[in-house]
DNA sequence: CCTGACCAGATTGTCAACAATCTGCAAAGC
DNA sequence: GCTTTGCAGATTGTTGACAATCTGGTCAGG
């Protein structure tokens, strides 16, 4: 095995990609209209593999479809992005629960997601915010897949895809975050997943995400979310995993 | 206000719902082949919208899609049906939780989940088992809607879109299944949001999946899910509301 | 007998033309 | 003046034809 897997990638997902980099670009923004004709055009193919990318966006949440009236980019507000992580966070602790339940999560496994972790530590990396959010996706993503819950992995990683995009077009500055202290805490996780304290990874888990959407909530230019882990969105469903940590 | 709205169901949506009735119906089994041209043909329509329609129920889990190759028919397992009822166990507590946290979730909105609730006591559809768990489905939809949180919302009434078609290919009995507890627990767990009882309300889903599990469980041809609620997969994460119903 | 190139049939992927629908505006009716 | 109707342009929805790809088998060469 010397070679890896080719991207293979269908044309509707390469279209979908190229939308979602224009949003990253800041060329496309919220509320400007996706015309399938205009987009075709421009990529030098026809509208059918457009059509088919719009509508892969369209079950990520980015796009908005009306029927006969086309495609919009979402606007989503604050609260969509604190809904991602809170279905983050729930769907986050039962695949990482049932990864340490398996007989199977041994050490090969483990080795990726490691291998991942220590692509966050390249400088290159830390330069840049966004790659460095991709970098932390991917790790998370790969963790989670160590659980084999197709359904549950498919969900976050739908999710993953869309936190770029929101966290850019809500112009939310994350330049703050501390990446080593973000690298930390992800070590941390790793290790108790590997070790399976159960208990101790979902407090890794939940810590994390509390930590990110902090960061997130103090670089909003509003200020009505400061008190953001008081409302009853990130409340009372996993607080028992306080006092464990 | 006299007329209801017309159905706007776009031509894909119509063809998933066909192909998943004759899943229902038997007509179509696990590991077939979904041939886009044949599909047209016997519809009366063209290929398009049928493409489309396939890749609806490919988002769903229902089929399966390869580059190139087509589609195939799902062959889920009994742990498949498990893993979309935990994810439905991990984000109703999300929505039940997020509703009650709501000023606006007030009389009038849940008049209408009441309503639903009511349909399930007609004898026509007690009659019935696949009625009855369609009623029942809905309801839940309902009352998940009340949390206003689309992304939560999506997901779950996706795998309740599920549930009917694995149920039906996996060959599940399910008939046993107690009409007027299933009722009498639906009415616990509405009293509870109702009242904003966060712990009752907990409780009341948690045991409610439990019970359609252990049911379907019972049912299953295979005894080696005889254990099934002391499977990691159903613990260590919602326990804590054990001891508060 | 085994390997690998090649071919034919089936099926998906893409395309461009056509039909249906929506939007906004302007004109007609009250 | 206000509402309603009817149109024109823009855009989506659908279609049938064509291109690309995959599958399985056949046949030549070793």
């Amino acid at each position: 095995m010397t070679f890896e897997r080719l991207p293979d990638l269908s044309t509707a997902e390469l279209v979908a990609e190229r939308i979602r980099e224009a949003l990253l670009q800041g060329t496309l923004r919220p509320g400007d209209r996706l015309i399938e004709a205009d987009i075709a055009a421009e990529l030098g193919i026809s509208r059918g593999p457009v059509r088919e990318g719009i509508r892969l966006l369209a079950a990520e949440g980015i796009v908005v479809l009306r029927r006969n009236r086309g495609a919009v980019v979402t606007s989503p507000t604050f609260d969509d992005v604190l809904e991602v992580y809170v279905v983050r966070l729930g769907l986050g602790l039962l695949a990482l629960n049932h990864a340490m339940s398996l007989d199977a999560a041994s050490a090969p496994e483990f080795d990726d997601v490691e291998l991942l972790l220590r692509r966050m530590r390249n400088p290159g990396v830390q330069g840049d915010a966004l790659l460095m959010m991709d970098a932390d996706l991917h790790f998370q993503s790969a963790l989670f897949d160590l659980s084999g819950l197709t359904r549950v992995t498919a969900v976050l990683d739908q999710t993953a895809r869309d936190i770029p995009v929101f966290v850019k077009v809500l112009g939310i500055t994350y330049d703050e975050l501390d990446h080593s202290a973000l690298i930390e805490r992800h070590e941390r996780l790793l290790h108790a997943v590997r070790q399976r304290h159960r208990d101790a990874a979902a407090a890794a888990w939940r810590d994390h995400v509390r930590c990110t959407v902090g960061e997130f909530a103090r670089g909003y230019p509003a200020a009505q979310f400061e008190g953001i882990f008081d409302l009853p969105l990130m409340h009372h469903v996993f607080d028992h995993h306080d006092n464990l940590g």
